[in-house]
DNA sequence: AATCCGGGGAG
DNA sequence: CTCCCAGGATT
């Protein structure tokens, strides 16, 4: 099959039963594609569209968004993860307008040099909004091609991923970039999925791995290894002003986001010597436990109380009332724990 | 080149 | 439970 028609297949396939409805292809503004594409990184579509919703919502346009105290941008990542992501996001808005007068530029090595635009995003803002032709490589291109012609080998290693890219821009067409893009994306995500529907794939008459009877051993698997366990406590303080949130540090895990304060030592002693509080009573709580990629933590509360509207000067520190205030940044398990706490009055 | 970074959905 | 996902930055 040659590279024209792998392209023709795709397209026409797509006009048929690509998605054409999302919310970032109404209007397809660099803006747009730009903020989806971010927010899709390691994140699945249905998860991704309300969080677009109300991020577009809220900055319209990218001068909308560079205006932003980088705290607001954070509570409205809140819950997708990857907060590098967010703080990428809004340094890239800032050198946007600071220095390209608010566009995106118009070559590709310019948009990679922008925060938290590497290759495949850059490509994708350019070719969804403006057609241009450049490949991208994403999860669902590298599953598509990885089978295609049965490229052996863990995408995440350096030289299976080459191949893919050489493969990609083999593929990609001079006209209608856009839309091959966009239908290689679907057809990744709906069609060459993990249980493939090879029957109502238009590549199927070349895939390798299909002929090869082999289309689950493409692309090849991440190499395994054993979750290490861990363990931390946190305190749930509330006064009348409501829980103590702390300020995570701006680096590691849950960087900026505002958390449970941590320690190992007894809640009361830390809540003196950290705080100068004086804490009524403690109760431990039964623990939750929190998946990463690489670690499973376990989570295991400590309410306490302290009297009156305890005055805090810190600015790492606030008084967080559920119900009432509105929520700042927090990591998912640390909003489960606070879910389950009444409103102060 | 390898590692790090969160969370949710699917199987 | 495991694996995977519209990746990029850092070391």
């Amino acid at each position: 099959m040659s590279t024209n028609e792998f392209a023709s297949r795709v397209i026409q396939w797509f006009e048929r039963n690509g998605r054409h409805d999302l919310p970032w292809q109404h209007p397809a503004t660099p803006y747009r594609v730009w903020i989806s594409e971010v927010m899709l990184q390691q994140t699945q579509v249905t998860t991704v569209i309300p969080y677009f919703e109300r991020f577009i919502d809220r900055f319209p346009d990218v001068q909308a968004l560079a205006r932003a105290p980088l705290d607001e941008v954070l509570s409205l990542w809140a819950g997708l993860g990857y907060y590098a992501r967010a703080r990428n996001l809004h340094r890239c808005a800032r050198v946007l307008v600071d220095e390209h007068r608010g566009e995106f530029p118009a070559s590709l090595e310019a948009v990679m040099a922008l925060p938290g635009i590497g290759r495949s995003t850059a490509g994708a803002i350019l070719s969804l909004s403006r057609g241009e032709p450049h490949a991208i490589l994403d999860g669902n291109v590298k599953r598509v091609l990885a089978r295609y012609f049965a490229v052996p080998g863990w995408p995440g290693r350096a030289s299976v991923e080459r191949r893919l890219w050489a493969l990609s821009e083999s593929v990609t067409p001079s006209v209608r970039a856009g839309e091959f893009n966009q239908a290689m994306m679907d057809l990744g995500a709906t069609v060459c999925t993990r249980q493939p529907a090879c029957h109502a794939c238009p590549l199927e008459p070349g895939c390798q791995a299909l002929a090869q009877g082999a289309v689950g051993d493409y692309p090849g698997r991440r190499p395994r290894r054993d979750k290490p366990h861990r363990q931390t406590t946190m305190l749930i303080i509330q006064s009348d002003r409501g829980v103590l949130l702390e300020r995570r540090p701006a680096t590691g895990i849950w960087a900026g986001l505002w958390s449970l304060p941590e320690t190992d030592d007894r809640p009361a002693r830390w809540a003196a010597k950290r705080l100068g509080l004086t804490l009524e009573a403690t109760r431990a709580g039964e623990a939750i436990h929190h998946q990463f990629t690489h670690f499973s933590l376990a989570i295991a509360p400590v309410y306490c109380r302290v009297a009156g509207a305890v005055a805090l000067r810190d600015d790492r520190h606030l008084w967080y009332n559920p119900g009432v205030d509105e929520p700042p940044g927090m990591p998912a398990p640390v909003q489960r724990l606070l879910k389950t706490l009444e409103p102060t009055p």
